[in-house]
DNA sequence: CGGAACGTTGAGCATAATCAACGACTGTGG
DNA sequence: CCACAGTCGTTGATTATGCTCAACGTTCCG
């Protein structure tokens, strides 16, 4: 009865606008960098209506691997990793995903790689197949999401590169940089400063390694005034980006 | 002044038949594999006119990594390796493309991977500008390459799993495995044949191993009788599939 | 206070890389 | 025709890298 008060006035607040604009994508924080942002405010309705914002806490799976492939997402805060795992318990996290990333692989009646929430993690969340309709009526939506998945392939087959070919010092180096280059800040003594957003174990499954390697390398690297360490394990200074470049990517 | 007799006469044949599929394209052996299959037989004259044959011998490269990303391709008969490589030399094969698979990453004005022959290579060539305007205004082309590019980032995801997580005797007998269920034949006596598209060394690249690892592990499923040779390095004979698979994925 | 989760460090070991030699096969040129 | 180099694959000896097992410190929370 309380939602009777509540819903109406959104609505209302929707229609008062210049636009068609749906209330809960007019505030949304990803509304220009998710795929939303291929859609026309008018347009964002299509999508509006099939989704359902979901908050996942922390360490819970979205998706098992092996389910019926039922739903997709736009993360719209948050991180989630993607494992694929053999019989024996070994695991591998193929994907790492952040605010404004998509979620899922459509056109497929099973999802073969487990989705969970490394933060708490807000999603807009569709159901695979209407998702799937609404992308016949936007092809600037379906533009937008086969160039993502191009990336996202180009992505994964540089990852095969440092899977196959670095060792363990070049990967921890090269996994840093990454976190650095894309979320980082410069504080004023033009060092790079940055929170990893995955712990030591983490890491390890990321970059096909164990958690004693990751701990000795990011040891190393400390040792070698390469990067340092504040506040925690978490928050990472890099004085000179050259050197970690130098390191993961050497002649 | 020769031409003049042979091009009119195509272009008659091609009018000549019920429908308009381009001459080129009639007789084409992927026709119904290739993207093109998701066009029409009177629409496959927007990528005709833009598609040009080209026949690679093996060995030479299709495309550089670091040129300007000018062209794509479907794949007519031949197999590619695309590969990416570090400053230093060390290289690692991302990707085997096979007759019906499309070569090219669109929407990307420099590639950062190496395409080049294994085998002497059919390509029906595009410019990837061209293409991409071919695409919008064929949806069901764009649907196609758009299932097709999220079934390669499983791919290139599950491939992640065994460059981090395998050790060489599950990789070797995976790649094994993955071949003989893709292009290997039973013969009479239930036995799987196949023939290994690369060489020792290429496999390493594709595996992240050496050439000498590769080969040991050959050689110890040869003597544990999982596998056989038989005329030559390259045809090989798997008597019992379980035995390979389980060595795959053990438990 | 006790336990759990996370991270670090050490000792020993196993796996795959490195370095080296050699056989089989192919194509080339004398 | 044979000698030769070149490519490809195999095998052996040795080494280095990263894994395994184990102990221990810190932090957080019941």
């Amino acid at each position: 009865m309380a939602q009777f008060d509540v819903l109406p006035v959104n609505q209302i607040a929707g229609k008062a606008t210049m636009d068609s604009m749906p209330v809960r994508c007019r505030s949304c924080g990803v509304r220009d960098t998710a795929l939303c942002a291929s859609l026309g405010d008018g347009e964002l309705s299509a999508l509006h209506d099939i989704g359902r914002r979901r908050i996942i806490p922390a360490g819970q799976v979205v998706s098992w691997a092996g389910d019926p492939n039922a739903i997709c997402a736009n993360i719209v805060r948050g991180v989630l990793k993607v494992t694929a795992s053999m019989a024996d318990g070994r695991e591998q996290i193929v994907g790492l995903l952040y605010s404004g990333d998509f979620v899922g692989q459509l056109f497929a009646e099973e999802s073969s790689l487990t989705v969970i929430a490394l933060t708490e993690t807000d999603l807009c969340c569709y159901s695979r197949t209407s998702f799937e309709h609404v992308l016949d009526d936007f092809p600037r939506l379906e533009r937008m999401l086969l160039k993502r998945t191009m990336s996202s392939l180009n992505d994964a087959r540089e990852r095969m590169l440092r899977l196959g070919r670095q060792n363990a010092q070049e990967r921890v180096a090269g996994f840093i940089l990454d976190v650095a280059l894309r979320e980082g800040l410069e504080d004023e003594e033009g060092e790079l400063n940055v929170v990893l957003p995955i712990s030591r174990g983490e890491m390890a499954d990321f970059l096909g390694l164990t958690i004693e390697t990751v701990s000795r390398q990011l040891t190393r690297l400390k040792t070698d005034g390469v990067i340092a360490f504040a506040k925690g394990d978490r928050v990472c200074t890099i004085p000179e980006r050259e050197r970690l470049e130098a390191i993961v990517n050497p002649f």
